[in-house]
DNA sequence: TATTAAATGAGAATAATTTTCAATTAATCC
DNA sequence: GGATTAATTGAAAATTATTCTCATTTAATA
């Protein structure tokens, strides 16, 4: 019985894993499953519960190590939320930022980048060598701010 | 026995504390020094042991209470590293900016935006209202540069 | 289908954070 | 300076989050 159907992020996953020599277990493929059809952040503990509801028990420690492998890979995205909280959100690899809602945790990418032409020379002060950003963007999704 | 000198930080702190009618405790004060010492972010365990070399034993409770207040006071920020750590910086409220050394968490800040001119109207699709954004540098300094 | 290195699950072990409550203290008023 | 009082602290317990270990399972490969 093999799949006959097979999302593009599922697909995308699949070859990350294989050109790393990493196996494509039906955890790791629930993993991305769940987040790609996630409109909002998913904590840890969401994603092992929409794991467990596709294949039954699996260890949380499973989650742990596929999530952190899977930020390695550029699979997935950590977001940080103002009260502490982490969230994580699909991500294929391509340089993307987040917009986050603070109220229901919907998320939404762009990829047009917020600091396209800053001048990091400006700030590179005593030899600091910029290498990477982390940009996300807070405010409200239109259902809250209707419901608000 | 009067303090005969206090920095800028530490009167900006009780000011903004007494505008709040909140108590300018030993303890509160003390975080705010190791935090303004301190050329690099902090975890909470090192504001912590910080404070305990000033002071004597203090709650580790304590530290978490005041960092957290302060945060909602915007007398600190709370930033991230890629391993999933937190480190914790004096900010003067200010809209400020920071470059994290991903080797010594050594961290600057800058004031400048890089995301100054960047049109949100182009992101703000069905209706989602930014309100705020969250943005960090990450790289090496002028030492570990070098070092490295 | 057999082989095998990689991955999982269960639970123990750590680490991080929050809660509770009696004791202490900073601010205020005399 | 001393009394008053509400805010704050410390200590320990309670939660919650994360990592580790190791015996068992499984995906990939031939
Ligand atoms: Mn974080
Ligand atoms: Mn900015
Ligand atoms: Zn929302
Ligand atoms: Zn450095």
């Amino acid at each position: 019985m093999t799949k006959d159907f097979e999302c593009m992020q599922e697909s995308y996953a699949k070859e990350v894993l294989r050109e790393k020599g990493l196996k494509s277990t039906t955890q790791r493929l629930a993993v991305v499953h769940i987040l790609h059809m996630s409109e909002k952040l998913l904590s840890i503990g969401e994603i092992h519960g929409g794991v467990k509801d596709m294949l039954g028990n699996t260890g949380l420690a499973t989650i742990y190590r596929t999530l952190e492998m899977f930020e390695d890979l550029g699979i997935v995205k950590r977001l940080h939320f103002p009260d502490g909280g982490h969230g994580y959100a699909f991500s294929q690899g391509e340089h993307v930022h987040h917009m986050v809602c603070v109220d229901c945790r919907g998320v939404f990418d762009f990829s047009e980048c917020p600091a396209e032409n800053f001048d990091y020379a400006s700030v590179e002060k005593q030899g600091f060598r910029v290498k990477d950003h982390f940009i996300q963007l807070f405010g409200q999704c239109g259902k809250c701010v209707e419901a608000a």
